[in-house]
RNA sequence: UGACCUAUGGUGUAAUGGUAACACACCAGUUUUUGGUUCUGGUUUUCUAGGUUCGAAUCCUGGUAGGUCAACCA
């Protein structure tokens, strides 16, 4: 009959849709991701990667990886190495790799067209007197005094800016247009500014560069780019994007603009991200408590679980604030499914098996991952002193704690149930260690004793279990928007956003730990190894904690 | 005192003139050798005023609210 209901299309995609269906490209569709080589890629790079490619995929195109370097004062290499290896980390294999700097010939001969077809001129007036012309978005502008010059005599100067003949800023390229427009772009916009640079592929082979309007969409049109995605604020260059390419007569790509991605609890503008860098308020750009791709890789975030995000947060246009216990949610149920687990206490407490023979190591297998039982199982050594939460024990245990106390009976993950017979006390009143007695009968898997207990508690022992330090990250900020914040947004963020563990101890089976490998502390939540870890010093990222149902049930 | 964009539960996103749904969050229960997971159920929605229509979240008009635009940035 009638295949199964597909899942609605977002906007963009009826529009591709419709244009497939209308014939329109009957060479495939083609996008392009075309981030400016001046920063690090964050999540809202990502929602927009996920949606360029996601397109293509989709309907059959293919995507452009383009490097909008139209400004040699603030791109470098570095950036856009960091790029490339975020897009591929995220899994998506781009057609080709191209720069807007390879164009930059050819976009000086579409200046040159537009010149000769009377629609540019060279304009000597400063930087100040083109603002105070420009008017305001309620007062039309005023015409240059250099707006009527000569074809011939724009070509020559144009020509001379390009040869080197004038000192930066003395003269522009503008677009001849209307300063009466009621969109500000369409007042005579820059097409080409002076500047004396050199740039990190062209050297000083050019001291003219374009502006973003004149080299966008001319940039798209060479690669025949069909459907040009953007945010929303370019919203207002669409009519100027429009105007080049029709006066220009070239292949006519076409931008539509979509809602950029907004997070919670954290910032994404480049100015901030770079100023908590500078500031040194984190450790870099991949700070695992940084929204970068390369922070949250860091953090432990798989490629998955960031590309299910953001299929989830949809496209639209309207503005949006994304609650961040989604992107938790996405990066949990990623790992929920692959993650081994393992046990490491983070506050230890000593708990000594009275009645376990002293000296007596007992090899215990414990599943290594209930949602797979393919994963198989591994040994975890048991002995008679163990490391046990120190939360998981209270000397006045509340009702519904499920856990250890005085004459309560828990059972240790993978081995026995424990009857707690007493405890001591430090001097001052911090609990010291606690004695229990072990049931024999109760071993994991091969119960006889009939004993039914409400709780189970992870654990190591002390002589096999290995020191660790850990990274507990929260959330970045303590407040959810962060876009009416200042420079002091500072001032907000969340003292809890790293808590640093150094007296952890891990099980035995973590020396084989490589960095990045998720995995899931029992009880605490997913973490994985930093590049900061070395074989005598581990060191694990919390990526995010368990739900934690019961500190919930706490704080009421 | 301009142009443009947007308005659906707490947060997002669907419904394409015909029963307002899905996810997250939240709450309750179920399952569980992780207070995790699973499963079940629940609370909470069309900015406003008119109009068109048998019928409007959807189309039209006005209003209101939010956003974008006045870099030789992208």
């Amino acid at each position: 009959m009638e295949e199964s209901k597909s899942k609605s299309l977002n906007f963009l995609e009826e529009i591709v849709q419709a244009d497939i269906a209308a014939g329109k490209y009957p060479q495939g569709i083609f996008t392009r991701f075309p981030p400016e080589p001046n920063g690090y890629l964050h999540i809202g790079h990502a929602k927009s990667i996920c949606l360029n490619f996601g397109l293509a995929q989709k309907f059959g195109g293919k995507t452009n990886l383009r490097f909008d370097d139209t400004n040699p004062m603030t791109e470098e290499t570095e950036y856009v190495d960091s790029i490339k290896s975020d897009v591929a980390w995220l899994g998506f294999e781009w057609a080709n790799e191209l720069y807007a700097s390879n164009y930059f010939e050819q976009i000086y001969q579409f200046a040159v067209s537009l010149i000769s077809k009377g629609l540019a001129y060279v304009d000597d007036s400063s930087a100040e007197e083109i603002a105070a012309l420009k008017g305001t978005p309620t007062t039309p502008g005023t015409n240059s005094p250099f707006r009527n010059r000569s074809v011939e005599e724009n070509l020559a100067l144009f020509s001379a800016m390009r040869n080197g003949d004038f000192a930066d800023g003395a003269k522009v390229l503008r677009a001849k247009i209307d300063m009466a427009h009621p969109n500000m772009h369409m007042r005579d916009p820059l097409m080409y500014r002076i500047r004396h640079v050199p740039h990190h592929r062209t050297g000083n082979q050019w001291c003219i560069y374009p502006m973003y309007d004149f080299a966008h969409g001319q940039s798209d049109s060479m690669e025949g780019i069909t459907h040009s995605i953007c945010t929303l604020e370019f919203d207002v260059h669409r009519p100027l994007y429009d105007w080049f390419i029709n006066k220009l007569e070239i292949f006519p790509s076409h931008q539509y603009e979509f809602a950029r991605l907004n997070l919670s609890h954290t910032v994404m503008s480049k100015r901030k991200l770079l100023q908590m860098v500078n500031e040194k308020v984190v450790s870099g750009w991949d700070d695992p408590r940084m929204p970068t791709i390369s922070a949250l890789r860091r953090r432990g975030y798989t490629a998955a679980s960031i590309r299910n995000f953001c299929e989830r947060i949809g496209v639209a246009k309207r503005d949006n604030l994304i609650d961040i216990s989604l992107l938790e949610f996405c990066i949990r149920e990623d790992l929920n499914k692959i993650a081994d687990r393992v046990m490491a206490v983070m506050d230890p407490v000593k708990l000594i098996i009275t009645n376990y023979p002293e000296g007596q190591t007992e090899d215990l297998l414990v599943e290594n991952n209930p949602e797979d039982p393919e994963t198989g199982k591994r040994v975890v050594p048991f002995s008679r002193e163990l490391y046990i939460e120190r939360e998981d024990f209270m000397v006045e245990p509340p009702k519904k704690f499920f856990r250890l106390g005085p004459g309560l009976q828990v059972r240790l993950k993978g081995a026995y149930i424990i009857t707690c017979d007493h405890f001591e006390l430090n001097t001052d009143g911090s609990v010291k260690e606690i004695h229990a007695s072990y049931i024999p009968e109760s071993k994991s898997g091969q119960d006889t004793s009939g004993i039914h207990v409400k709780g189970t508690i992870h654990w190591v022992s002390i002589p096999h279990a290995i020191q660790a330090e850990v990274r507990l990250f929260d959330r970045l900020l303590i407040v959810e928007d962060a876009s009416e914040l200042g420079d002091d947004f500072v001032k907000f963020i969340n003292p809890e956003s790293l808590n640093i563990i150094d007296n952890a101890f891990v099980e035995p089976s973590l020396a084989q730990a490589t960095i990045g490998e998720a995995v899931q502390f029992i009880r605490k939540g997913y973490y994985c190894l930093d590049r900061d870890s070395k074989p005598d010093h581990l060191v694990f990222n919390r990526t995010v904690t368990l739900k934690d149902t019961w500190a919930k049930e706490q704080k009421k």
